[in-house]
RNA sequence: GGCCCCAUCGUCUAGUGGUUAGGACAUCACUCUUUCAAGGUGGAGACACGGGUUCGAGUCCCGUUGGGGCCA
């Protein structure tokens, strides 16, 4: 790295600012042209966590509600490993849920030139040290510190350094990385969430920006991207609100213009953890799989935090731009609510068009091996039919296979206790009866079956009802499901013929 | 260990000094139905605690407790 830089690199000016610049614009009405401008910066981490997806939601709405820009960059620093397939889950998370971006992605990993410039010019002004200890050391002293109980902190002493103590660690070559001088005066902002927050300089270590690989840390490199990206307003998770204090001095030693800052509450598991892969499903994408819908997806997420203050919660996308504010965003952590998900989504499914509800259910009939796509659209109106039987019954999609396997095979699981409830000598006589006048029904649909059935009731002396169970368990294998007529009508009479045939030849009836 | 953040039903939340503390999910009952869902009706269920401020506090202040997060 033997290499000077000297100018400084270009920076992406807000459209007010480039106004000013062509002199278009007075700098007293900036105020009314500034635009918003937000970022969402995720480090690949191999897959995309819902709590990143709804502080990409956030930003997003924030955006969309001031007409401002959404803007992608990727923390790809600290992660050596991260390759264009972690990036592109990224992507496709946002893609999915229909969180369009307006610039990026932009990569940390390709702007190593800008840090190392704004580094010179913080060594220029002294507000950062050379930092010639090893960070094995020093964890090691910290950890020590630890178990007596005792805070640490950096002391300095690479700063104290005499020139002949620095010529001499200079001349060994040691590695050296960069450490910001913090100044001795409390720092303080206003978060848009939070309020006031305050932080005592003596509370603030003197924090690495470079480390000795000349890769910057989080704080530097944050502070960058957002300054030369023009970043209005910084939202996202709590977890950074202990780092804002020493960005906000990073922002002052380089002479920048600070964005306002909103911190977004964690989202936690049900034992009130932060989110992560221990409580199960985190990852954005198997929920996709799983077969929540993304609209459904983005509705629950904005309400997790959030509220418009009205009673309404199933709420279009458009209504949630309308209504988004981040003062309206409640400081305490949220609870993710599996249960409450599943609800809406089952609410979405239902007002879907059918025909939308079967698009998205064939890749699930084919996944499952049901059918094959060819067959499915050859029996279009058949499958549309299952669809809307299912419909009110589906709160996820892939509900589709444990829940109606009986319409596409024979090959299914009886639920036992339904099944020997339902086997006894009088069903196995009835039903044997039941079957050989079963095959005069024609035209085998929904209503002739249910006036054949109720007629071979009376004159048997039955009930409908003491058919109906007894014939739903055998043909379906299951105690509940749609109506009975439908779902014979779709199974096809020699389905049903079929599977009641099988359970009187495997007279059930006589062991219970 | 230090610092920071947070605190209304089990969960998500409304509430910005005067409310029978409202809604949603979940739960329970009833209803509809051939069953299961969906729908409808209803029930149970919360201001963590202690001090202030105030005529009056879920709401403001302080403390305690509890939870969470961060510390290349």
């Amino acid at each position: 790295m033997g290499r000077e830089f000297e100018s400084p690199p270009l920076r992406v000016l807000p459209k007010a600012e480039q106004l000013i610049a062509y002199g278009l614009l007075q700098k007293k009405n900036m105020n009314k042209l500034s635009e918003v401008r937000v970022r969402m910066a995720p480090s690949p981490t191999g897959f995309f966590h819902v709590g990143s997806a709804r502080t990409a939601l956030y930003n997003w709405l924030f955006a969309r509600h001031h007409k401002g820009k959404f803007i992608l960059r990727v923390e790809d620093t600290d992660v050596t490993r991260s390759s264009k397939e972690m990036i592109q889950v990224i992507l496709d998370g946002l893609t999915w849920l229909g969180l369009n971006w307006d610039e990026g992605p932009y990569f940390q990993s390709q702007r190593v030139q800008s840090y190392n410039y704004y580094v010179q010019q913080l060594l220029k002004n002294k507000s950062v040290y050379y930092c010639y200890c090893r960070p094995e050391d020093l964890e090691k002293e910290k950890q020590a510190a630890y178990k007596q109980k005792i805070d640490w902190h950096y002391d300095r002493r690479c700063l104290y350094l005499s020139p002949a103590e620095r010529e001499e660690k200079e001349k060994l070559n040691i590695p050296k990385a960069v450490r910001f001088l913090v100044p001795d005066k409390p720092v303080e902002y206003n978060d848009i969430i939070h309020g006031k927050v305050r932080r005592e300089a003596s509370d603030i270590e003197d924090f690495i920006i470079m480390r000795h690989n000349g890769m910057p840390t989080y704080n530097l490199a944050c502070v960058i991207d957002d300054y030369e990206m023009g970043i209005s307003h910084v939202i996202r998770a709590v977890e950074h609100i202990t780092n804002t204090p020493k960005q906000l001095l990073l922002y002052e030693a380089l002479g920048f213009k600070k964005p306002a800052f909103a911190h977004l509450p964690l989202i936690l598991g049900e034992d009130k953890k932060k989110l992560s892969k221990r409580h199960g499903a985190v990852s954005l994408m198997s929920y996709r799989d799983q077969g929540f819908l993304p609209e459904a997806m983005v509705n629950f997420l904005s309400l997790l935090g959030w509220s418009p203050g009205s009673d309404k919660e199933i709420m279009k996308i458009g209504e949630i731009i309308k209504s988004f504010s981040l003062e309206r965003i409640n400081p305490a952590n949220a609870v993710f609510d599996i249960k409450k998900l599943e609800w809406m989504n089952g609410q979405y499914i239902m007002n879907l068009s059918v025909e939308d509800l079967s698009e998205l259910l064939k890749p699930y009939v084919v996944k499952c091996k049901f059918m094959t796509k060819e067959d499915l659209d050859h029996r279009r109106d058949w499958f549309l039919k299952i669809c809307k039987l299912m419909q009110p019954r589906l709160r996820v999609l892939s509900d589709l296979e444990k829940r109606s396997r009986f319409f596409f095979s024979d090959d299914f699981d009886y639920d036992k206790s339904a099944l020997s409830k339902n086997c006894n000598q009088n069903t196995q006589t009835m039903i044997k009866k039941y079957l050989i006048s079963m095959e005069d029904i024609e035209p085998f649909n929904a209503d002739t079956i249910e006036q054949h059935l109720r007629n071979f009731a009376t004159e048997n002396n039955l009930k409908a009802r003491d058919i109906i169970h007894p014939v739903r368990i055998f043909v379906t294998g299951q105690e509940g499901g749609p109506g009975l007529f439908e779902t014979l009508e779709l199974v096809g009479k020699d389905a049903c013929l079929k599977r009641l045939k099988k359970i009187i030849a495997e007279d059930r009836g006589s062991d219970g």
